[in-house]
DNA sequence: GTGAAAGCGCTAACAC
DNA sequence: GTGTTAGCGCTTTCAC
């Protein structure tokens, strides 16, 4: 393990050594590319800039020189004039879950076709993390905006509403009825029509295995589910991780306490594998004996035996939307106001039917 | 899409609105810490950076006016004056894919660990990008660092050997026998031992789906496989895209080019799980009739029916030791130099034995 | 212990 | 067209 942190007041450490045939390399600046081409710092940066007010040759001249030298303008020193550095932070969690990544991938991409960089800040736990210090590392980079993908669990943003940074602040939600400026996606939705596509094949007792459910996404998930039943009994619920072993783990315990049950809602697709695996080996046959739906369709759950029925919902959409949502409200200095559940965008998930809740 | 191009010059756009409510807080500065407490901005500065040289009094009450302003020191004007922001840069590409996601997750532990924040380089197509202008923008940043987890394809980073940067970078690689300074995974290992263990198991005639033989990473595993074996055929190969479909697709065009076939190694889990589908489909039974293994060992990869044997390989430590290497040679102010396979360090994967290579 | 001055690399606002 | 001046927010001298 390293120990950086004592390091900060310029000292370095004794062992010290440095490759003989190679130097290091000061920075170019701006300066140096003046003082070659003769002219004033201002003209150079004229032609960084594009402006047009300079001479074709000195213009020329200048790039030339630029080229020659290698030169790469500071982002940094260029921000603190500008005020504006062109780049926006993302405040994530979970990467290594689907969700969270592919929002992520979308993020990226359309702010890198915008010219725009990322800052990301993790958050390692969503449910204690200090919020605050995550987005003042953000701020002291001085994002001109930042986006907000971390769960909604507890109370951990409601420190946003009372502390509102001075950049826009665009929200992802799993919930269609956010509060802050958000791009939603109706996971209560997606569930209720997985639920209601499993009554319509005829299942009658549907036992569902949630994740973790202090999450808002698990908890949506598991409100729609209920909300296309009647009634729900204890009995009928599992919680599980999003892992495909506590799907399988899942599976078991509701065949225990459930033993009618002949469909099961996964929340993700891992846990449904996990579920589908566990059925297999019992000698349930799916999805004759038991449906089994996903949330998700992940590329592969096409290909889990039987191919899985699932909850498809725009991810990386959602993240591009977010970009281009947050650009608009830097461009128009727009605050992040409180209350605009209207205003914000809500996507709907779309239902995948597969094998493993039609039979034939 | 959005145009942002054209505002750099700070003109703004006609329709711009502001919510009334909500005037733009001005980034609050040292200066006004200074003013409010009645010293001067070095000494704020000096309590920011816990010099001893400060007397008690003072400095709890500039830590007080710190805390009711909620101020927030500038990273960005800090790195300018200390040449040194506590950031590294990354390459990354192919996010949606497992290996280059768990490397960044490892990065982004052991850099949180050490107080350092990551700039990420998004190389969209890693065969024609232009490294250059990926490093520039990282470099424009002030990294003091850079991790380059990109994979290595036609010469993108022969770029990097005839041009490095000024500052430290370090290469993760596919391959032991990599030229930059590197943490490596041996991928070729792994691959042989993968077909080693099916040519245990009493399978004769082994076919592969590979990745895009272009990338290092595919054509390692493809070494592997083919060392193992005492010769190949062509009618043994087929190139997938790392997708489960390409797996399935593989299967069947490996099955008509290549019918006395009794084994397949599937360059990676999801190719794995696209073929054992096929072969399902088809009436041939794994592993019966037909041995697979896959590569990765995602975690889902034990639910598969049958659950899959597959080679299983460090990447989150990857991602650290890239860190921790990194950072020594920051802080030992070492250059990149050129060929030190000796110095690398090789991590090797592990063979996980389940049920779609072992009869019974 | 504390402050004044200079400067990091760049650009905005004005002059000429 | 081009140069000068000032300043972005902070830290590093070097005074006192």
């Amino acid at each position: 393990m390293l120990a950086l942190t004592g390091t900060l007041t310029g000292t370095l450490t004794t062992s010290q050594k440095r490759s003989d045939d190679m130097a290091l390399k000061k920075q170019i600046t701006i300066d140096q590319v003046a003082q070659q081409a003769g002219v004033s710092t201002q003209t150079v940066s004229r032609v960084l800039n594009n402006r047009p007010d300079v001479a074709a040759s000195t213009r020329q001249r200048i790039q030339e020189i630029i080229r020659q030298l290698g030169y790469q303008p500071s982002a940094i020193a260029r921000g603190l004039t500008r005020r504006r550095n062109h780049s926006l932070g993302v405040i994530v969690t979970e990467l290594e879950q689907y969700g969270p990544m592919r929002r992520l991938l979308g993020i990226k991409e359309a702010a890198t076709a915008a010219g725009y960089s990322l800052h990301l800040g993790f958050m390692e736990h969503p449910e204690s993390d200090d919020v605050q210090a995550l987005l003042n590392d953000l701020l002291s980079w001085q994002v001109e905006g930042i986006i907000w993908t971390a769960p909604e669990v507890g109370n951990n943003w409601s420190a946003l509403e009372n502390n509102m940074p001075p950049v826009p602040v665009i929200l992802i939600s799993e919930r269609a009825d956010s509060r802050l400026a958000a791009v939603a996606l109706d996971n209560r939705w997606g569930a209720r029509s997985a639920t209601e596509h499993l009554l319509e094949q005829g299942y009658k007792n549907i036992g569902i295995i949630t994740g973790p459910l202090a999450w808002d996404v698990a908890h949506e998930r598991y409100q729609g589910w209920q909300s296309a039943l009647l009634e729900v009994h204890e009995r009928q619920v599992v919680a599980g991780d999003w892992s495909a072993t506590s799907g399988e783990r899942g599976l078991r315990q509701l065949i225990e306490q459930y033993p009618e049950m002949d469909a099961v809602f996964a929340c993700n697709d891992q846990m449904a594998l996990g579920a589908i695996h566990a059925a297999n080996e019992m000698g349930l046959q799916v999805p004759r004996h038991l449906g089994v739906v996903g949330f998700d369709n992940r590329p592969e759950s096409a290909y889990y035996c039987p191919p899985l029925t699932t909850v498809q919902h725009p991810l990386m959409e959602q993240g591009k939307l977010a970009v281009h949502k947050l650009l608009e409200m830097i461009e128009t200095h727009q605050q992040t106001t409180r209350i605009i559940p209207s205003e914000g965008t809500v996507l709907k998930p779309r239902l995948i039917i597969r094998k493993s809740s039609v039979e034939n």
